[in-house]
DNA sequence: CATGAATGAGTTTTCATTCAT
DNA sequence: TATGAATGAAAACTCATTCAT
């Protein structure tokens, strides 16, 4: 009963406190440099020695590095659906919901261009590979996540129920192309919010006839 | 006199023909292949052998596999300029303009998938080498050309004039985007002309407050 | 306090030993690979599997193969220069200096036949290349040195001191040309040290007009 | 009887012509190349385009670039072999017998230190190669033909007769040696023919005790 | 014969992953 | 558990050689 084991949430022990402190520094180091320097680039090595420990060591906390990849999207996604989550409580017009929506996803990926960076490349990964299929899932899960959302708020707009999903996949696209392509030619960083959000609604008004 | 010395473009030898068969069947089946399993997973034997020619053959036109992508972005690229380019010279109002510019990227990704596919993935090469450069100064010369083309009609839409790029950017990382994230989930391949027409206009009818 | 980290040349862990070990015979079995395939022949591969240790290895130890081979030439003319230094301290006439020095040399290679080869074929490495740059300085340096030491002795025999460089090559190609050639026609390994001694004093007394 | 194959000598059809002219410039541009670059480093495109032909054309003349290395061998020795064998015929006392032959091989690699480059590189082929035991044996066959014309010099030295052939090799190597290490460290081509022969000459005076 | 386009065997080098310490 | 040394599969690229024109 006093035993570590027996309470989840008590009281890790330090030796547990330094463990997930690398798994965080490992994933934040290493998202920063896929984003910076491509996935095939971003050498587990060079993850390890940014973040701060021994090569082996990653190796402790993610079978792969495929697996590590796949852990980082599903962070990424997870974060950025806790944001966009809230916007399907509050009670709005059709357009205003997906006018936010699109603009959560472009505040998102302007915060944080490397999140878009992984999103990209994360699906360019060998279409052979499981790794491939599991970030196909991934992002197939977010995109149902938020067709979810903005289902009838599209089809009161006029807009296909069954096609509703290619609506939620041109919010994603717009926003993480805009700021996958933009990081690449530095452009987008210092866009005004103002502007993004013309952009964002843009989807929403062009949507009603 | 009559020979083929005599005038350049003239009759090239069959030799020369054959070897011009086998470039472009190496472009195409390359562009296939880089879009189906991404561009590290397309190795150059693959290549060779989807078009029926030897491993050493590639070499004999391109140097590098990077110059080989290098090509292959400036054929797409340049084709899809040819799409776009006319519909500067006809007047028409700015927010069709823009509306415009917008349908032919997202038409012509969503015909050429492989297109999408390749700019996206050519952005995601090593950011240390040459390759990425040159990757990002293609797209980026050509998102100059569109800019080019809307600044006015921009301007008239009320979007600040120095920011054009931008808008530049958000159509093609739109249209980009979509279909590369689309051909990943199996999406967007069949959205009728009508739905993507709307979300081109979204943007142009966006802009205008 | 008594542990490995306390002292700073003490004790080598157990695993830093066995690495020494791999990089030691690494180069004893790559020195005689080189010696008796040629260095284009000798494959790195070949060497490992001599050696013992996975192909891999090799490169955890010279980021290069033209860099092995470069510590391998220096490790020659290092231990070559051991044995010459010595002969500039004892006080000797002219004559027998240059002959020793000339002794040294032709003994050491009679010795190690593989020292020949490798200062010879390190020579034939690519003109373009840093390798051989890196090579020629290394032995541009034992020139140096073996001209250095013999600069009075010359002047008192003669020989232009502008020159004595020359003196030294002449000294230093003899030999190991003398033993490169023998060695690849089975030549020279057994000629008695009296006959060597001959031919090296040669060079001393004729100098002497 | 008027053909063309009745007689050898006459008047070879200007085709002929060419053709050997062609021969001579690879084998000059070839020899060239490999001294300035290594033996690896000459590519036969390389030097087919030096010598103006087309790279086809090499392979009309020696079935494979070892044997163009392996006459190129030939030709050389062949041409250091006339200057040498005179001196056979003309009495001299043995002292000068000796230098004299040192001081031909000398001035003739001083001259063509292409030719110094050729036999060192020829012998670092492939040990396993057809290549190497043709280079091996041709050089061992100049070796044969001087160490026959001083065999009798060699024993009034005092030099024992079954070891002439190391007397021999030591004339040649050291000839050889001095100019292939000179060559690639920018020494010996301009060393005064002066200081040549008394280096030449030291071997011989060496002998006698 | 001369040519140069095509070819693929062969080599270096990289890097995720394993595993003894 | 953390580490980094060892490993070998894999991939780009080279170049002598062949051969159709």
């Amino acid at each position: 009963m006093n035993t570590q084991a027996t309470m989840d949430q008590a009281t890790p022990s330090p030796r547990q406190l330094r463990r997930r402190q690398a798994a965080r520094r490992l994933s934040e180091e290493g998202l920063k440099l896929i984003a910076r320097q491509g996935l095939a680039a971003a050498k587990v090595v060079d993850i390890t020695a940014a973040a701060g420990v021994g090569k082996g060591t990653f190796f402790t906390h993610w079978p792969t590095k495929d697996a590590f990849v796949a852990e980082l999207l599903d962070q990424v996604l997870t974060d950025l659906a806790r944001r966009v989550r809230p916007l399907g409580l509050a009670p709005t017009d059709a357009e205003s919901l997906v006018a936010d929506v699109a603009a959560v996803h472009l505040r998102y990926f302007q915060l944080r261009p490397e999140a878009a960076a992984l999103l990209n490349q994360a699906l360019a990964l060998d279409s052979g590979g499981a790794a491939h299929q599991a970030a196909v899932q991934r992002v197939d899960a977010h995109l149902d996540m938020v067709a979810q959302m903005i289902t009838p708020a599209g089809e009161q707009l006029g807009w296909p129920r069954e096609r509703t999903k290619e609506l939620a996949l041109a919010i994603v696209s717009t926003a993480g192309g805009f700021f996958w392509l933009g990081a690449s030619l530095k452009l987008g960083a210092d866009t005004p919010l103002e502007l993004l959000d013309r952009l964002g609604r843009a989807l929403a008004r062009g949507l009603a006839r």
